[in-house]
DNA sequence: ACTCTATGTCAACAAGTGTACACAAACAAA
DNA sequence: TTTGTTTGTGTACACTTGTTGACATAGAGT
């Protein structure tokens, strides 16, 4: 089988190289087929090709693992989040733009977004539970830029989060039907101008909107 | 509801019985954390109170168990929808009163519905795309349904389905947070308002709607 | 030079896993 | 009755699993 090939390496560049090699491993496990807790510590080692107790000179747990991984998830959704922000001057088709940037960003990290998308629902609480803390807090984030729209100008923080929350539900949806065609060029028209129509939609009732429940 | 434990049973009903604990103890453990394959065929037989090989007697395999309750949780979710499409008179606070019956419903269905949210996007691939296609569904039904409303009437298929998915992500959220919250009153008031308001600001968009792009 | 720490390997373990096979009891059909 | 089918049991086997402990080696700090 594999003979043991030595590379050869300080210990410190090898230690993060192993580090980082454990944590891609089990994104591309998960990837092809598992969810995180249907991963077993063995089959990450061994897809990296190192002998199981490695795995415990980086990580204490499989659960440290698993909360690493969103942490890193997150960190490259942010960076979409940051560029978007810079790059969405409000123009003609802002929307539009805005869409097709987060479809190409979301295909060229999908195994990230794979991983949320799975553990947000998954069955490993620690990791739920994290997840959903972080996109709340995108959530509030959102609502906040929103406030600074002239047309949002004086709503309530409340229902800014009911619409950024709306907007969020609906980018989710999005990610999960990317994640689920394969076929990039094919779906990937069709299903930008479905999601610029669900964005319009609920910008459109903006104006008509007032608040009468409280 | 309360069967007599030690009755004397037929070999047919037992094997009902045991078939039906067997899919009654899987919706159990993965409400109770975990994965629909993190876990095991043993795990199930053993929460059951049967020996593993009595498996076979009626799965032939772990997905063909996943699949089954699939078409399960669908079914409740149907007979939700069924109702809801009969008392759904369109009057005054038609949106609060289904959304409120949705909520109680999916608490009280609690395990069909974290069953489908978690295998959604879940390790298994058969579960996943038979969820995805039952879900895609759903979408269409709700599409016809929406056709019928008079403002909606001269609308495109595409469109309706447009607006369908954009509320049945909406709603999709609203289970996730249902399901994260256990304490029931408390958040339950909270949470249909929002959901509430979320509906009306889609609606409010659609008399304003000029589909531009096609 | 030396020691210390970090990173990796190897061997071993009990416990848990899926599945095959032979058998037992209950019932249905002949 | 006898026969066959269905459902559950018991045993067994070969694997995989998480984790421990002892050992090796390379580089950092002294």
């Amino acid at each position: 089988m594999g003979r043991p090939q030595k590379t050869h390496r300080s210990s410190k560049d090898r230690s993060l190289n192993t580090r980082q090699a454990l944590r891609e491993a089990a994104l591309e496990l998960i990837d092809r087929d598992n969810s995180f807790d249907g991963l077993s510590l063995r089959e990450i080692t061994r897809e990296v090709g190192v002998v199981p107790t490695t795995f415990y000179r980086h990580f204490s747990d499989m659960e440290s693992l698993g909360l690493e991984l969103v942490a890193e998830s997150f960190r490259t959704l942010r960076e979409l989040l940051k560029v978007a922000r810079q790059s969405a001057v409000p123009g003609e088709h802002i929307i539009r733009r805005s869409v097709e940037t987060f479809v190409t960003y979301v295909r060229a990290h999908r195994r990230h977004f794979q991983f949320l998308a799975r553990e947000r629902f998954g069955g490993v609480a620690a990791i739920r539970e994290e997840i959903r803390t972080e996109v709340r807090l995108l959530q509030s984030e959102l609502a906040t830029d929103l406030g600074r729209f002239p047309v949002l100008k004086q709503w309530s923080t409340e229902d800014l989060n009911m619409v950024s929350g709306l907007m969020i539900n609906a980018m989710i949806g999005i990610v999960e039907q990317v994640l689920a065609s394969r076929r990039r060029g094919q779906d990937d028209e069709e299903l930008i101008k479905i999601a610029e129509k669900q964005l319009r939609l609920i910008i459109l009732g903006v104006p008509q909107w007032r608040s009468q429940s409280d």
